[in-house]
Formats: C-alpha cells, sequence, structure tokens
DNA sequence: AACCTATTGTCCGGTAGCGAACATATGGGG
DNA sequence: CCCCATATGTTCGCTACCGGACAATAGGTT
C-alpha cells in the first residue's frame, strides 16, 4: 500500500478474490468527488459505476415542491450506481455527494461485463443491494414511527460508521434536506443532544462525543441496518483468497 | 388456458420466453394463499419464492412496540422472497398476505439454479428488484411529506392495480396497519374520500368509484412508483417469442 | 480591523396525527 | 330473526413538527 489511495478502501473491492481484482484493476479510476457534487441525476444514463472510499454519498428524492427526503446512503462499504447491473439504467432519485472525498470509478460497459459473469462481483453487488433495501425499509419506517432527535442519532451513527474518526463536516441545513425536515427542527433536536453531551457542533462541524450513549439514544432502526450490513458484507467467500 | 389457474397470470413468469418457462414449468406448484398468512418472518429462512397471481402480498415492518409499517407491496406483476437471489436467504421484514388469492410457488433450489443460468428469469427478476426498490424509496418520502388522505389514495391505486376489478376487501384497521398509523386516522381520511365520492366503503369491502378524480387527488409517489413500474417490467426480450 | 455571509438560535400561531375512552351500527352465525 | 363480535364513528386534550419572520453570532475575506 504505497500511495494513500487504494481501491482496497472501498470494501466492495476489498472482498473480490485476488484474480477478480486484478481483472477490474486497470479499470478502476481514481476521482475526487467533491461536497455536493450530483453523481446522477434523476432518469439520467449513468456512464459509470462509483465505489466511495473516503467520501460519503446520499441517495435521495426530491418532490416536485423542492422538498426532499434522503432514501439511503452509501460510502466505503458500497458502490453508487446499483440500476446499471440491476438493468434499469436509471432511477427516480438523485445522488449527491454528502461528505467529500475519494471513491473510484468504473466504466458502465466493463461493469455490465464482469457483472455478466456471474462471478464474484455479481455476489458482492447483489448482496450489497440487499443490505441498501434494508436500509431503505427502515429509513420509510424510521419517517413514519420516530421522532426527529432519534433520527438525528440515526444519521449520524449511519454517517460516522462510513468515515474515519468521529467528526462530520455537514451543516444542519444539509441534515435538514436528508432528513426532509425543517432546519429549526434540526437545530432544536441537535440542540438537545448538545446539552446532554452526546455531540457538540459548531458551524459546519458536528463531533459525536459519546458514542454509546448515542447509541442508547437512537431508534431500533440503527441496529437493524447495522446488523444487516454486518450480516451481508463483506461476504467472504469460503476458500478463495483476496488479496 | 383449459384451467381458471395459470401461472402466467403472473406478469413476470408470462414474460418468460418459451424455453425457461417450460423448464420452470414442471416446478411450479399452486397455492391457495389466504389473508393474513405470513410468507416469511423476519430472518426466517425461506424454502421458496412466490409469484402471486389474484393475491397481494405486503411486505412490513414490524417494531419492537409492536407498530409496523408497510415497506412495498407486491402482487402479480412481481415476486416474493427477492433475498432468495439477492444471496441474504432472509430479511428484517414480514410477508404477509393483505388480499388473499393464488399464486405459485418454487422450491428456493430450482429458482437458485435458474437464476444462476444467467438468463432470462436473472433479468426479470433484478429488474422487478429495482422497480421495489422504487416502491420502498418512495414509501419512505410518503412517509415523510404527504398528509394521510394522499397516502391512502396511494395505497388503494397501488393495491388495485394488482387485482381485477375496483373493489378491495380490507377493513380500515388493517389499512392502518400497512400505512403505520391509528385506525381513527384512517377512519377519517377514508370518511373524506366517501364524503368527496371517490371511493364507497362498508365493512371491510372499499370501492374505488372515481379512478380519475382519485389519480387527481393522490400525491406524486403514485405516479413515480407506477411510471417506473411500466418502464422497467414486463420486460420483452427483443426478437425472443414468449408463448 | 471591519465586514459580510453562512450558520445557528428563538419566537409566534397553526395543524396533523397521537392516545385514550367511548358510542354506534351492521351483517353473518346461531 | 335476533345477537353480538366486528367494524366504523366521534370526542378531547396533547405534542411534534410546520411555516414564517427575525435575531444573533462566528469565521473567513478584504
Amino acid at each position: 500500500m504505497s500511495s494513500p489511495h487504494n481501491p482496497k478502501q472501498n470494501h466492495l473491492l476489498a472482498a473480490l478474490p485476488a484474480e477478480d481484482y486484478a481483472r477490474l484493476l486497470p479499470d478502476l479510476e481514481l476521482l475526487p468527488m467533491p461536497l455536493g457534487w450530483a453523481v446522477y441525476e434523476p432518469g439520467g444514463q449513468m456512464g459509470f459505476m462509483y465505489f466511495p472510499t473516503t467520501s460519503i454519498v446520499s441517495l435521495l428524492y426530491v418532490m416536485e415542491s423542492g422538498a426532499s427526503a434522503e432514501i439511503a446512503i452509501t460510502g466505503n462499504e458500497g458502490l453508487v450506481g446499483i440500476s446499471l447491473f440491476m438493468g434499469g439504467e436509471s432511477t427516480p432519485s438523485r445522488a449527491v455527494v454528502q461528505s467529500s472525498g475519494n471513491g473510484y470509478r468504473l466504466k458502465a460497459g466493463v461493469l455490465k461485463r464482469e457483472f455478466a459473469l456471474g462471478g464474484y462481483l455479481q455476489h458482492l453487488a447483489l448482496r450489497y443491494t440487499q443490505a441498501l433495501i434494508t436500509q431503505m425499509a427502515q429509513t420509510a419506517v424510521c419517517n413514519r414511527h420516530h421522532a426527529l432527535d432519534q433520527q438525528l442519532c440515526r444519521w449520524l451513527l449511519l454517517s460516522l460508521d462510513r468515515l474515519e474518526g468521529n467528526e462530520l463536516v455537514m451543516t444542519q441545513e444539509l441534515i435538514a434536506n436528508m432528513l426532509g425536515v425543517r432546519r429549526e427542527g434540526v437545530t432544536e433536536a441537535a440542540g438537545k443532544l448538545q446539552a446532554d453531551g452526546l455531540i457538540q457542533y459548531s458551524r459546519g462541524h458536528i463531533k459525536v462525543l459519546d458514542r454509546a450513549r448515542m447509541e442508547k439514544r437512537v431508534c431500533e432502526c440503527y441496529a437493524v441496518v447495522k446488523k444487516e450490513f454486518d450480516r451481508l458484507l463483506p461476504y467472504k467467500i469460503p476458500g478463495v483468497p483476496t488479496t
């Protein structure tokens, strides 16, 4: 690991058997992913599939009114662009970089060819997709039943799990867009968490001070999603060495 | 079509090329699917994949508190048990028959073998899964942003699209479970729709009287989902005849 | 050092849906 | 044909969040 950037910072790529990884490596292109960049737009043709390494990408739906809601979140545990291998080529949702960093991308054609081989990448991609489905389902449940401060905890923990360290660069305004609530609501919820010593924030920087108590405060949705991701990924193929 | 029951009442099976269909036919087992039957339970091993024909199955999550929320709905346009081919084998959610009727089932082993062939069933199943994902995503959005009477419209229309006729056998109590709200709330919302002449209901029977006005009243979520299902399914393979 | 813009804080009334308790009605089984 | 379980209707106070308007503060820029 001579370079600071390595495709294996992405857990799916890291889990590939040596042979499959070697085949993909020449086509993996390092890419900076800046905050706010739209990885894809609703209905748009996708030319690439993305493997975040140090970035986080939000999948969200923007309504006619302009209001939005996050559907799921992807970081170094996954990939962005499942509709490429699911067959639809596009989706009605939007993917936006929520935390800047890097990632690797693969041309759509290369990805599809590899997927069609029916090898390990196919298995990994499908298992990841199932985990993503669980996250979406739980988002629906959480939106229906849980109070904002619990949802905020869920969101913070899910985001932190996909980054190094305990700090997020993220304004309350942006969090409000993700959660699909007013910014004022986030101010209030975050204020409570700060008053209780769970987090500390200032002007776009949020630090989680007490992760243990955070996990006590969050609704069950977080654990459901986490458990399912841990169960499904990374998929170690019995008897096959990864690099 | 000599029998009243035919696997091709399910749109996915109907879209299979003749050859693939013939290969599966001996393993397709007709099955009555009674109201309330749990097709699968959270975390449970699935022995079969199900293709509803005249029934509707709800995918829902039940929380620790007992409260529930529907995640998606499946009828003759789809299949139940995607985790079998996605690789996870189980899911944290529950699948319950919401409208009794029939379906066909396929042993897990047969399904997996067929899927691994990389043929048309694989393509169809994955495209259906993407449509299902859209439905889940839109459920999350709808839960966040839309009023109960609009959500009720969405739910009624999605259900009707998966049945013959314009009538549902469904109590307000059950609808409330699906939507994750109180029964009283459904009574109120349904009362409004009835007062406006859109529907008519009594003791577990709901008739949609004016579908056109219903579609005006529903939130955008319904159209997003419908459009995506129409776009992705059924997937006609160019140049390959189905029976 | 002053400024300016992004970010966060606070207040107001309004409302949708909750939770609980209770009233009414209807239609299939005895 | 009557009964009664099941389904639907109504009320009350309550809370979380909305919508809008506006205040205060901080940190990078000139």
